[in-house]
DNA sequence: ATGCATGAGTA
DNA sequence: ACTCATGCATA
């Protein structure tokens, strides 16, 4: 940490460990700098901008290697050496690469998920089992016998095959191709839920929160991500294709803590300092309305709409059109508004319109 | 859990 | 200048 530069910013290293809370942990992550170590290199759009909403949500995602259970690396190390270390040598054979086919399909652009009707809402793992004991050490991590799986309880593999409906090609109708859901393929949206759901739950059930994971995705990929992907991830607000990429790196992780139930805790913050960022201006909720509505009539206001609204409003331009980007985005995340994210059925999101022909509007 | 922000990749 | 993935800082 140091000395190098001033540090402006919160530069706080204290705890060393992590607390298991569940949540409101401020694990004070400085700042790393060595998370794009290895990005797959998925397609990233093939849309033709020209359409409103022209987001492909092609998820020509690779994967891990689910079939091949592999996990021969079993850390009873109670030391963090080895995940140190993981970073630098990954045992997968074969890990994300991206497919040779990049499909993009239709893709749709409100639909997040099944369009038709999924029912069957199963029940599924609501239950906790009462055996594990939530009495995690200080280290967040539970301190079994050496390793005792936990008791699994019917966590999975629930639904057989109901996991269509979101065909991208459409076209195969009568044949029922079931593969397993898992990994392998582009999962459905209905498959991510389930994942995203079944991940939490494990997750808290082992004791992490979802800084921990995003550490330990970098310890054990490459891949840091922070809380607040996590985070969305599992509240699946995260686009499609995105969500599609994490869902593999968190399987694995899964598979590993699971199955070192009493051996973790990846504890490694490498402070850094780099540049600066810029100061997060709140916006007035009242200010914020009036964006609202200029979204609501032109989600793509033009450079000099921007700066008079940005005017009239007293807020640099740079926050309004920053403001206007986020918020595009919003809409294109899952999870649309109106559709409470606990339940299945986030689907049915409006089909938008208004084209970005030209709003002028001053 | 989210709002505002950065940056790479594109068009 | 936009989209997209991602995250610091904050509520």
């Amino acid at each position: 940490m140091a000395t190098a530069a001033s540090s402006p910013y919160t530069l706080l290293s204290s705890s060393p460990m992590i607390h298991p809370d569940s949540q409101a942990m401020q694990p004070a992550s400085p700042y790393r700098g060595h998370q794009k170590l290895l990005q797959s290199d998925y397609l990233q759009s093939v849309q033709s901008n020209g359409h409103p909403l022209g987001h492909q949500w092609a998820s020509s995602l690779s994967e891990g290697s689910p079939w091949s259970s592999s996990m021969e690396q079993q850390d009873v190390k109670p030391c963090r050496e080895d995940l140190q270390l993981g970073i630098i040598h990954h045992r997968s054979p074969h890990v994300a690469h991206h497919s040779p086919h990049h499909n993009n399909h239709g893709n749709h652009p409100g639909a997040w998920g099944t369009p038709v009707s999924h029912n069957s809402s199963i029940t599924s793992g609501q239950q906790i089992n009462i055996y594990s004991q939530t009495g995690f050490t200080v280290n967040g991590m539970l301190d079994h016998g050496g390793l005792t799986p936990p008791p699994n309880p019917q966590g999975q593999g629930m639904h057989p095959g109901l996991r269509d409906t979101l065909s991208p090609e459409h076209s195969d109708l009568g044949g029922h191709h079931c593969h397993d859901h898992s990994d392998e393929e582009t999962p459905t949206s209905d498959e991510l839920e389930h994942f995203a759901k079944q991940f939490k739950q494990r997750r808290i059930k082992l004791g992490f929160t979802q800084a921990d994971v995003g550490l330990a995705l970098g310890t054990l990929y490459g891949n840091v991500f922070s809380q607040t992907t996590i985070c969305r991830f599992e509240a699946l607000q995260l686009s499609f294709k995105n969500m599609c990429k994490l869902k593999p790196l968190l399987n694995k992780w899964l598979e590993e803590a699971d199955s070192s139930t009493g051996s973790s805790s990846s504890i490694d913050k490498i402070a850094a300092q780099g540049k600066k960022r810029k100061k997060r201006t709140s916006i007035e909720v009242s200010v914020k309305g009036v964006l609202e509505t200029h979204f609501l009539k032109c989600p793509k206001p033009s450079a000099q709409e921007i700066t008079s609204l940005a005017d009239s409003l007293q807020l640099e331009k740079e926050v309004v059109r920053v403001w206007f980007c986020n918020r595009r985005q919003k809409e294109k995340r899952m999870t649309p508004p109106g559709e409470p994210p606990p339940h299945e059925g986030p689907y049915s999101h409006s089909g938008s319109a208004g084209d970005t022909s030209s709003c002028h509007d001053l």
